[in-house]
DNA sequence: CATCGATGTTGAG
DNA sequence: TCAACCTCGATGG
């Protein structure tokens, strides 16, 4: 269930851990064991994240794609270095993980919407958790992908119509490039920007947590159209995504409050509820005005907002 | 233990 | 517009 900050984490668990190494793929799963039969016994060579699509490249040519959608989620076990983990030491249920950095130790995680990592001590490679779409082994690390939307075999052009499809991703495209983009997108439509900030031609990586905290941020309606949202409005949009994906790449987790520092900050980082200025929190006042934050059904997705704050 | 709901996308109607 | 896909943590009895 993650947002493009999640998949750009996972895509660097596999250059750091998988790239250069030759992989035994397996797939459990009928559907997908002909996939891995193609994969087998090549040495990944790229590993790369477009917004929340990731594609694993193959010294065959092929590339895999997978895209976790839901409910998708890569389990890793093996030999991962603590700093290679990242800046997020524990889990939301406060347990103790990977806390000396430096160095190599055995490593067992899971990185879905809550990432968690617990020391192992179990013998490599593990039992698989649940039902595994496909597993990628090394001498030293494994990966077992569950449960995603897209999991295929891919030639190179197709990979490029993939991604061509795809609107720009701040840690992909170039600053430049990417907002132009973006703002010509938004500008050339009347579908209102709550729903283009989800459409990943539009715009790639964010879903439904950094919609409503991005149009928050601008104090942005979401039911404003494109074209009649100020364009320096939109291009501060652009770079409020740069700036909270980043953050999300870094930390591991989507947050989005502004300017807390020492505990409050640690609290955010610890609790989800208080991490979002909107976003999921239905009737509870708005921490900047008190009224009441609106929950509204649109598209089969909840979107929140402050009815007061975003005009 | 059963049910609900979720940070997503596709395709049928 | 809505069900299907597919998994599991949270919730309630």
């Amino acid at each position: 269930m993650p947002e493009g900050h999640s998949v750009h984490r996972i895509a660097r668990q596999f250059a750091l851990h998988f790239v250069g190494k030759r992989i035994t793929a397996s797939s459990p799963q009928v559907r997908f064991a002909a996939g891995a039969a193609e994969l087998n016994g090549h040495v990944m060579t790229d590993a790369k994240a477009v917004g929340k699509q990731m594609f694993l490249e193959f010294d065959n040519g092929l590339w895999l794609r997978v895209h976790l959608g839901m409910y998708g989620a890569w389990d890793f076990a093996g030999d991962f270095t603590a700093d290679a983990v990242g800046a997020a030491p524990t889990d939301s249920r406060g347990e103790d993980s990977i806390t000396s950095m430096g160095a190599p130790r055995v490593a067992r995680l899971r990185m879905s919407e809550q990432e968690t990592a617990a020391p192992g001590g179990d013998v490599f490679p593990p039992e698989p958790i649940g039902a595994v779409r496909v597993r990628l082994l090394t001498d030293n690390t494994v990966a077992d992908l569950r449960g995603p939307t897209a999991c295929e075999v891919l030639t190179p052009d197709q990979v490029q119509a993939a991604i061509a499809k795809l609107g720009p991703d701040p840690l992909i495209d170039s600053p430049k490039a990417g907002e132009e983009r973006f703002v010509a997108a938004v500008k050339k439509t009347s579908t209102p920007i709550g729903l283009l900030l989800m459409d990943q031609s539009v715009v790639s990586g964010i879903g439904n947590v950094y919609r409503a905290e991005l149009l928050f941020r601008a104090r942005l309606d979401p039911h404003r159209p494109g074209r009649d949202v100020p364009e320096e409005t939109v291009r501060a949009l652009w770079k409020d995504w740069t700036k909270l994906l980043k953050i999300g790449v870094q930390t591991g987790r989507m947050m989005t409050m502004d300017g807390l520092r020492g505990k409050k900050y640690e609290a955010a980082l610890a609790n989800r509820e208080d991490r979002h200025w909107v976003y999921h929190r239905t009737g509870e006042p708005c921490r900047v005005c008190g009224t009441p934050i609106v929950m509204e059904l649109v598209a089969g997705r909840k979107l929140y907002y402050c009815p007061k704050d975003q005009t």
